[in-house]
DNA sequence: TTTAGTACTATGTGATACAAGGTACTACTT
DNA sequence: AAGTAGTACCTTGTATCACATAGTACTAAA
């Protein structure tokens, strides 16, 4: 048992609501959204990735179109679908309770409501 | 693909946290952890709870002691041990950090410093 | 032709939430 | 005493997901 364990734990499920979020604001490449991850700090490899891309698309939540490149291979470059911004618009409010009950379960002495 | 699926990823490492959270505030059977984590809108099971006890105490952050119920069988009450309580601090960072990060990807349009 | 860089793909492992089923103790009823 | 209900603890099997690792394929420069 070690923190880097349940970081990688906290991280299930979250990843997908943040893939989403930042193809919610335009099309990206997955290198470009592994980029953008980073910079928040969350880091995430190939090996996750692309899995969760394949995934999503399967699942009718993205779609992609190949774009070629002049430094090397074609890229996929990923969107939201009509179905993948509902199904983010859920994720968001299950996120923020998510949030909300965690704080309430970890900081009981300052109740939301009541 | 289904939003229960994924509010089950989500609650993936956070529930550790919150287990000890609540026990940080003193001793609690798993019946009572259940009830706690219920009334703050996290639903935990029997199956989930009683493994994630027994795995915490094998780990040392956890210890219990028998005590005699007047209305049933004996219960097993928990408590921190001084290893798990250093380790609820650092769950308390990681936790405050994947929030930050997902904050940051989700609301590019908001930086929280720069 | 070879090498380096970029991009996408596939396979196997470990961790964990959950469903479902089981054991055991107490108290109340008949 | 026997049966029933309620409470509490425990185990097994399944599905899902992040990640490590390895592999394929394209471009451009040496």
């Amino acid at each position: 048992m070690n923190i880097e364990n349940t970081k990688a734990q906290m991280k299930k499920g979250v990843l997908e609501f943040c893939i989403l979020s930042i193809l919610s604001n335009g099309e990206n490449y997955p290198s470009e959204i592994i980029e953008k991850m980073k910079t928040a700090k969350l880091i995430v490899v190939e090996g996750t990735l692309y899995p969760l891309l394949m995934r999503l698309k399967n699942d009718g939540l993205l779609s992609y179109r190949w774009e070629e490149s002049t430094s090397g291979p074609p890229r996929k470059y990923y969107k939201l679908t009509p179905v993948g911004e509902q199904f983010l618009k859920e994720l968001d409010i299950t996120w923020k309770e998510l949030v909300e009950a965690v704080n309430k379960t970890t900081n009981p002495s300052t109740p939301a409501n009541q």
